[in-house]
DNA sequence: CGGTCATTCAACCATCCGGTTGATTTTCCG
DNA sequence: CGGAAAATCAACCGGATGGTTGAATGACCG
């Protein structure tokens, strides 16, 4: 269990943090932003924060009185790999994803980003 | 917790689970003989695999007194294509990363010829 | 300075998890 | 038939996990 793999795939059994670290593929955050579309109490999240950083898959850095968090997806790679090793699937279509990603860019010109919280609904709930 | 990918990834949390995936990989095994490298019980490696089965990771098929395990990595791929989510591409928006996700899973379930198991050393535990 | 916000710590609780041992069931075989 | 092999079941145990509350720490603000 101290191994990394071991870690990481734990870590990514949780519901709550596989959300939590979707959120973050938006941006960084800090733990209350973190912690408002949750139910559970503050504690709870910095827990789930705390297991994603034992993990690697987030970093956390203190800048003045909130912690900031931070996307870390670096870490997924070995238990990437090694399913990838398990592979007679198919892959992800990558074509699809740049394409996706190409149509995502030109039509969203909207504005900036407002910070973090944003009113729209969350879709990892 | 019941949702499929979280129980995916709680299978795959247990390097001891990891290891007979890893075994079966190169052929279909009795309980037996799955239990047989490792130190534990046959009744804990039993209960391993049901975790495994549960996780569709593996099949247990009873001939004679004998159950035989194949490997299943098919149930792999929806956790697979969620951590692929994660890496390459940086700021995304969330719903319509999600819905590409999901149309990735549900419209791509044909078609890409398995490239076959390589030959692999041993090299579980 | 005093208050409040952001976050964690600490203690506690219920449940799950990974392992054990011993009994049980089912099947094969001499 | 009777016994041994294959696998699971059942009960139990210690430790991890996921959550709660309430207090503590630390940084900003008026």
């Amino acid at each position: 269990m101290t191994d990394p793999i071991s870690t990481v795939f734990s870590a990514l059994a949780d519901p709550t943090r596989r959300a939590i670290l979707s959120m973050l593929l938006e941006d960084d955050m800090a733990v209350t932003d973190v912690a408002e579309p949750f139910q559970m109490s503050l504690a709870a999240i910095s827990k789930h924060l705390a297991v994603l950083a034992e993990a690697g898959l987030i970093s956390r850095e203190k800048r003045g009185r909130v912690i900031w968090c931070k996307l870390e997806p670096d870490a997924m790679q070995a238990a990437l790999v090694w399913m990838q090793g398990f592979g007679q699937f198919e892959p992800v279509d990558l074509d699809a994803f740049e394409r996706f990603l190409e149509s995502e860019l030109t039509e969203g010109a909207e504005g900036a980003e407002a910070p973090a919280a944003l009113p729209r609904t969350p879709g990892y709930l």
